[in-house]
DNA sequence: GTCTATAACGTGATAGAC
DNA sequence: GTCTATCACGTTATAGAC
């Protein structure tokens, strides 16, 4: 019994493995029509331009990562398990297919990207920056992480040791990974 | 007075340019050739595929890599003076133009790439991590740095920081970038 | 909501003249 | 070493039938 947007649905879901696989000039209508089993004209019909379809893919990733931090905000609200559940998502993402964060992705690619899924891109990373700056707030006041300077600037460093990391892994193997998380916890005083 | 191969080495610096601007599939040879002033034919014949061109390029940052390095290795061969030396080129390239690491690019793109690029990019990634994994070992040998585990793993660490920080810059704005160089000093007992 | 058909253009690439 | 000319194909996108 499938639902009126059931192919719109499919759609986004694919195109968003294709985002994340190849980057958003990497990627046609055909890659996304020919498996689905559909024509391009019917992907029109739900996103008319290709910018349409990016910007909601990038506000699916923004869903996705709401949907996430409040998840791991009431699985006990300790710092320390949001901060690992993070990492146990981009660790467990990278092992299945090799996926990477879609912000270094928006990056990489940025001046080649429609206006609007420029805009929608930095909204999902000032969220993203936000988010985790709580958490290590929060962390380092509850004494459980240990750094020093201004909570968003270890944030920014954080998330870019991640973001870095999983790029680095796609050239040279996953355990460059997973050394790397490693040292992050070291770094934060908790091995 | 120019040399038999000025076009050539012209076609190498603006697509160099290019891709570090707006990845792999964001460039054509109309891009590189118009403002050149010389036709797309002109460039088939120094590259006749973009596979051999995109191989030249990595060939190049590896080029720049060993050359930049050997020079921070002959200016006191300091490990101190070497990261930092390191740490101002990606500070520098980003400011200018918003430059970016290559290896971050590639790796976005790596399964777009034709095969001779991906194991070049392979190659350029493993020079890095060997070269900052001296680095650091050494200067923590010297009292310089402090940090712990295994040398490679902070490098892994290091380098994914300044990739992944410059990539947030480009969403965020360049001062993500010289705070995310802040903690990361502060991070190696620095500051 | 999906289709056929087509438009308008950009792409990487090649042959052969100069 | 660069040109003109051309190719075969893929791209995003639209109009209109069903």
């Amino acid at each position: 019994m499938r639902s009126r947007t059931d192919t719109r649905s499919k759609i986004v879901e694919l195109a968003q493995q294709l985002l994340l696989e190849r980057g958003y000039n990497g990627f046609s209508y055909q890659d996304i029509s020919k498996p689905l089993g559909v024509k391009n004209a019917a992907i029109h019909y739900h996103f008319p331009t290709k910018e349409d379809l990016g910007v909601a893919l990038i506000n699916e990733f923004r869903e996705i990562l709401h949907t996430r931090t409040t998840d791991f905000m009431q699985s006990g609200g300790n710092p320390v398990n949001q901060l690992e559940g993070y990492i146990g998502f981009i660790l467990d993402s990278f092992k299945r297919d090799k996926t990477i964060c879609p912000m270094g992705i928006l990056a990489v690619d940025l001046f080649t990207l429609p206006e609007k899924m420029q805009i929608h891109a930095q909204l999902l990373v000032n969220e993203m920056i936000r988010w985790l700056t709580r958490v290590l707030d929060a962390g380092r006041d509850a004494g459980l992480f240990f750094f020093n300077g201004p909570a968003v600037d270890k944030a920014v460093a954080v998330k870019s040791v991640l973001q870095g990391a999983a790029q680095l892994a796609r050239l040279n193997g996953a355990g460059i990974l997973d050394n790397a998380v490693v040292q992050l916890r070291r770094d934060l005083g908790r091995a």
